[in-house]
DNA sequence: CTTCTATGTTGACGAACGTCGATCCAGGAA
DNA sequence: TTCCTGGATCGACGTTCGTCAACATAGAAG
């Protein structure tokens, strides 16, 4: 079930030291950016927290659906668009489907997010105040 | 400039301890997909990370526009994106803009994608064995 | 075999997105 | 003032996305 089609799993070429130090090629940043685009729907966050906070052996679909007022076909749909990303994986187990997560990818994200050690901070030049 | 038009930038209601962890609500889940779906298209991550690597004073517009392919305008209209999310801010200084990173934001979403420490990963079923 | 249930897939529709040209606004210079 | 330049806004176009109903598929149970 989880064959071929990850398409921005792995590999990124590098260990990708994080994109606040340095410009990132438009290479990284596509592939980067298909992983933020399935990040970028409240759907598949909360899919995506359910699948994560669970921490044991994986989430039946089952359990998913009835979360969300939403057709079946369209939480598959979201499902799918997350494994692609490669944020999760999937597997069949007699008549039901279970997903879980795979930590490596929002690991990479977080790692991509953060800044190195306690940057600078350029000295606010007065502005930077915005955020409580 | 930086006035009254971020959506997604301040408060959370909580400190977000993770997505992974808990099933976050509707709320949470809509507000957090904005700010993903900011970064889920290569060109806002690419300015997004020329902004934040230079880590004194600010980038102007002008140093922004020459490294894409792209007209102005559509610039101008991720750098809005970038803003409206609370990634970024700006502030005119005589005739240019200068841009500079709301590192709150990141740290913020880094902080949500990782784990709190080595989470179980939760003795692989017999799957698990995906990635790589 | 047939039937039922749980999911994935397909095709279509409206909404949102990325891009552009044209235009407008703010500052500096003459 | 009038010009010019850097940047934002507007309106429109084609593409992508989120959603659904209909159908297809995989096992389990008769």
């Amino acid at each position: 079930m989880s064959k071929h089609e990850r398409d921005a799993s792995g590999r990124t070429g590098a260990c990708c030291p994080g994109l606040l130090t340095a410009p990132l090629d438009e290479g990284q940043a596509t592939e980067l950016a298909k992983v933020f685009k399935a990040l970028g729907d409240p759907v598949r966050l909360r899919l995506l927290s359910m699948i994560a906070s669970r921490a044991g052996g994986g989430v039946c679909v089952c359990d998913l659906t009835p979360a969300f007022d939403l057709a079946q076909p369209t939480i598959s749909h979201h499902l799918k668009l997350l494994r692609q990303a490669g944020l999760i994986d999937c597997e069949r187990r007699g008549t039901w489907v279970y997903y879980w997560l795979l930590p490596e990818m929002t690991d990479r994200l977080a790692a991509i997010l953060a800044r190195p050690a306690g940057q600078p901070l350029p000295e606010p030049t007065g502005h930077a105040g915005a955020a409580s």
